[in-house]
Formats: C-alpha cells, structure tokens, sequence
DNA sequence: ACTTAATAGTTAAGTATATTAAATATTATG
DNA sequence: CATAATATTTAATATACTTAACTATTAAGT
C-alpha cells in the first residue's frame, strides 16, 4: 500500500473523527454532568474496580498525567467515599488505592450510560459493520500497545 | 438484529475505545504539548480555518460549552494573535471571530501532527480495512447529525 | 554504619478550562 | 416608549493540569 493512500486515509479520518469524538464524549459527559463526578475521577474507578489496588504512580502513568495531578483527582475520590488510601507495609512510600463499594456503584452506574450513548451511536450500523468495527478496533489496540509511544 | 446483539456490541466497544481514545489523544497532544496552544484553541482555529467568521454563539454550540467558557477561550487567542474579535455593523451585539493568517499556519502546523498520529496508530491496518473503517465512520457521522441530541 | 543517591508521593504556585449567575449592551415587541 | 428577548462579558468558584520544591523512605557505595 503506497503512502499516499494512508495519507489520504489520514485526511478523511481526520475529517471526520472530531465530529464522532466531540458527540461521544458530550453524550457520554451529559450523564456525568448530573452526578458530582468527573472524567478523569471515572477513568480511575475504571480501571480500578477490578484490581485489588494499584498505587500513585502506576495510576498516574495509566492515565498519562503527573503524580500530582493525580494526587488531585484522588483527594476529590477520597472527599466522596469512592476509593481510599491504604499503605503498603513493606515499602511505608507507597500509597495504594482501593475502590470502595461507593465507588464501584458510581462506575457501573456511569458504564451503563456510556453503554446507552454507544448504542445510540452505532444504531445506525448493520450487524456486519459492527463486527467490521470492533475486528478493527481490536487490531488497533494490539497495533498501538506494540508500538507505545 | 436483536437488541443483545447491540448490547454486546457496546460493552465490547466500551472495553476496547478508551485505550485507543486515549492513545489518540496523548499521541495528538504531545505536539500540543511543545506549542503554546491547547486543544479547545485547536478546536476552535479548526473550524474557522474554512470560513469567513463565526459568532461566538455558534462557537459555544459547536464546542458544546458555554459561551462565557468560549470567551476565555478566544481571549487567549487573541492574545497570541490566532484570531481576531470583529463587529457586526447590523447587529452590534453580535461578536464575530475571524482565524488570522498566523492562526492558519498554526492549526496547519497542527493538522499535520494529527495526520502522522493517525497514520501511526492506523499503519497495522488493510487497504481493506481502512476503506471498511472511513464507511463506518461516514455512516456514523451522519446518523449522529440525523439524531442530534 | 553513614553519607549520598534514588524513589514515591504531596504540596505550592500558576495557567487553562469549565460551570452558573449577574451585569451590560443592543435589538425587538406590544 | 417601556419592556422583553438576545448576545456577550464579567465574576465567583471548581477541576484538572504543569513544573518545581519539599518530605519521607529505601537503596547503594564506600
């Protein structure tokens, strides 16, 4: 496949992505806008409620932001009762995070909407393109962990 | 098809978009990152880069915030001489903002970071692959402008 | 052992983005 | 011509982000 096509390609979906992105985030926010609770306070609850725990800095890298950022978004969790600090008893630097059942009633409530914003979404699409889309999806996300910038 | 299909179909979808979404948005932004600018100024030079002028109004709306958000946002455009603040002669309550030509050349600048994030992230894929995903997405966009929310 | 270096996290100061409510200015209406 | 509606800005407040400085703890070198 010649360059000029995967440049073009690039064109087009930058055409036509920020569109699709922009409603998706403000279908699935429209949700959030109603709790007390913010995007990057769920990205943590998600990736969080089917760990045990995790600490500071793998949260901050997960979520590509500084550790003090991070600690920010995990005071407001804390203020809220969705997750708690807990120490680690070997090595007394490390602080690790704990969903709360608070916490984890508050992702899946927000799960369920994103799922209701997806669905709203891809409505449109036949069965085949669906399963065109995720086969695709699916290949991207093992292409991008391969090649992690 | 029958509405598990669908539901199935969105938790798939829901496991796999924020790893890619993410990636996008950090691989976009690292660009971002080196510049002064940030992705609402982006956005917003984005759009104004095919037109004559927009109204802070349908800035807001397309930006899906509020219009006094906008304004701190053109503020800081204007400032770095990205856009200019023009009046209406028939209606002087009206504000329109035109992109400048440095403005231009910045979002260009930015389009083609884009364009390499994108040819990156897509570079595993078919021919046949990227033609199937750019319908999808067509055919999203315009079911999502059909059902406006 | 004891100083020094490295690691994990928080705090501080500053900027950007967002909200709602109130204020200002202008145009439209009864 | 008073009043209502529209377009935008300002004010007050909150979240999220950055870098730099600081605290505490653990690891390493001699």
């Amino acid at each position: 496949m010649p360059d000029e096509d995967l440049s073009r390609f690039a064109y087009e979906v930058s055409q036509l992505m920020p569109d699709i992105l922009r409603q998706f985030l403000r279908r699935q926010t429209k949700e959030i806008a109603q709790g007390n609770i913010t995007l990057p306070q769920i990205l943590i609850l998600d990736i969080l409620k089917d760990r045990i725990s995790m600490r500071m800095g793998e949260l901050a890298e997960y979520l590509a932001v500084s550790m003090a950022a991070t600690t920010g978004i995990v005071d407001k969790l804390v203020r809220n009762g969705f997750v708690i600090r807990t120490g680690s008893p070997r090595d007394r630097r490390i602080v690790n995070i704990n969903i709360t059942p608070k916490g984890k009633r508050a992702v899946e409530k927000y799960n369920q909407a994103r799922q209701k914003a997806i669905i709203e979404m891809f409505g449109g699409l036949t069965a085949l393109e669906r399963s065109q889309y995720l086969e695709i999806l699916s290949k991207l996300r093992r292409h991008i962990k391969e090649s992690r910038v």
